[in-house]
DNA sequence: CAGTGGTCTAGACCACAAA
DNA sequence: TTGTGGTCTAGACCACTGG
């Protein structure tokens, strides 16, 4: 046929070509770190220009198929297990057992967690944040913002916001590594007795940065949580805001039946 | 410069047109519900050639801030507020005030809420709610499936599965309607007094069938919530499987600092 | 009907990665 | 250097929407 030939069909080229290659991923004829077959061959292979083809690996990348990689190649996802977040992990048997609350996670999930601290300082209370802990925006907080890792994939980069005088006599906060049971730990142990925690949750797309941090492909989910942190005076002494992939969680929540 | 020109520049220009569009529409120079620049407008505006500026389009698509309509065009997106959905909306007395949850939930939101029930009737539970209620796969069970609007916009779709030999003595379930504080309030009058709740929130990519149900732009995210309904003997009476469009609402949670 | 977005072609050149 | 994916062109035709 002449140039300018067009789809006829009920569906689009790029959309056929698309799930016959998820097809085949998911009969694990593409098995999870498989190359997949180059833009070129797939060209030759199906008869169409360049520009079908890649609208198929774009609907496979979205669909968290596969990933791409510049100059490399592209390759079949391998889905690792998700993991359960839930309220258990703020018990405070657990944090006298000395174990941070991701590490406690971590042990029901399976696979090795590991953190990094990008950051422990002094920070301006950006709006939303300051409005939690309820002081003027832009007051002086300390920020302590880590990135979570499972066998070396990151997974989740979160960000605490603590009022300045509660920590100002609480050097351990400052250090990179707070101790065993983590900071909640560290507050009640200086008379921050928490009672309750309340959890926002939201889920949006990535943005640019959050895609470079998490590794993640353009397009792709995140649950944006954000978590206060109530003692038994009424006080909110520290907010975390956290962004989670969100294919590697579930969120598991329990309440009661209330009057 | 002659053809196949290319991009040489830091930022590609699909990615500067978008910019550029986004930055129009967050000051306001084009509002919500105006009409974007056709794409015939935009190659010549910009000097690109027609798959750039779609290139671009897509970008805003994905990034939430237009919708674009086959055959009328693109249009800015007017972000209707969030809803919150909290535990409360699950509270007894809302219940025997007549309330049902959605519409509890609807009075702090704002906006006109609407139901439209899709299906109720007999079904063989799929193997994660079956597993839920404690069957063996494939036992039928009651399904009651509905969409919520809210001011006429689809937001949430849902199917309740409830066990048989609980249901097959409360007629009222079987209705489109079934009664003021809906199917939980007819449960708890049939002697199923309900204990507690639990949730397990996901997030993930819209499928393509969710984009129809939810009007929602290829490459969406939607929240998946899935609750069982426990009552004081400890049996799920009920598992709720829920679809959300996730730039509509945000989730609210509070629990202990348990010991 | 004219105008819109959606799909597609057949190339080109660029940027990145590995051998 | 070779091969990969990423960007871009300058068109074409199709499918949908509205007047």
């Amino acid at each position: 046929m002449a140039s300018g030939e067009v789809a006829s069909s009920a569906t689009a080229k790029y959309l056929q070509i698309a799930a016959d290659l998820a097809a085949q991923i998911k009969s694990g004829a593409l098995a999870p770190g498989a190359i997949v077959p180059s833009e070129a061959e797939l060209i030759q292979r199906y008869g169409v220009a360049s520009g079908t083809v890649r609208k198929a690996v774009a609907e496979l990348r979205t669909a968290q198929l596969i990933e791409t990689y510049h100059g490399r190649g592209s390759f079949v996802r391998s889905r690792p297990p998700v993991q359960r977040k839930s309220a258990d992990r703020f018990r405070r048997t657990h944090r006298q057992a000395g174990k941070a609350a991701y590490l406690a996670e971590a042990e029901a999930s399976g696979g090795v967690p590991s953190v990094t601290v990008l950051f422990v300082g002094p920070t301006a209370a950006p709006p939303e944040i300051a409005d939690r802990l309820g002081l003027p925006a832009g007051t002086q907080v300390l920020a302590r913002k880590r990135r979570y890792f499972r066998d070396g994939v990151p997974t989740e980069e979160a960000t605490s916001y603590l009022p300045w005088d509660v920590v100002k006599d609480i050097p351990e906060v400052f250090a990179e590594n707070p101790g065993g049971g983590g900071i909640y730990a560290r507050l009640e142990e200086h008379g921050h007795s928490l009672a309750e925690f309340t959890e926002s949750v939201r889920a949006r797309l990535a943005t640019k940065p959050e895609t470079k941090a998490l590794t993640l492909s353009p397009g792709a989910p995140v649950i944006h949580l954000v978590r206060d942190a109530i003692t038994t005076d009424g006080r909110v002494v520290e907010v975390c805001d956290t962004i989670m992939a969100a294919d590697q969680f579930v969120l598991d929540y329990r309440f009661p039946a209330r009057d």
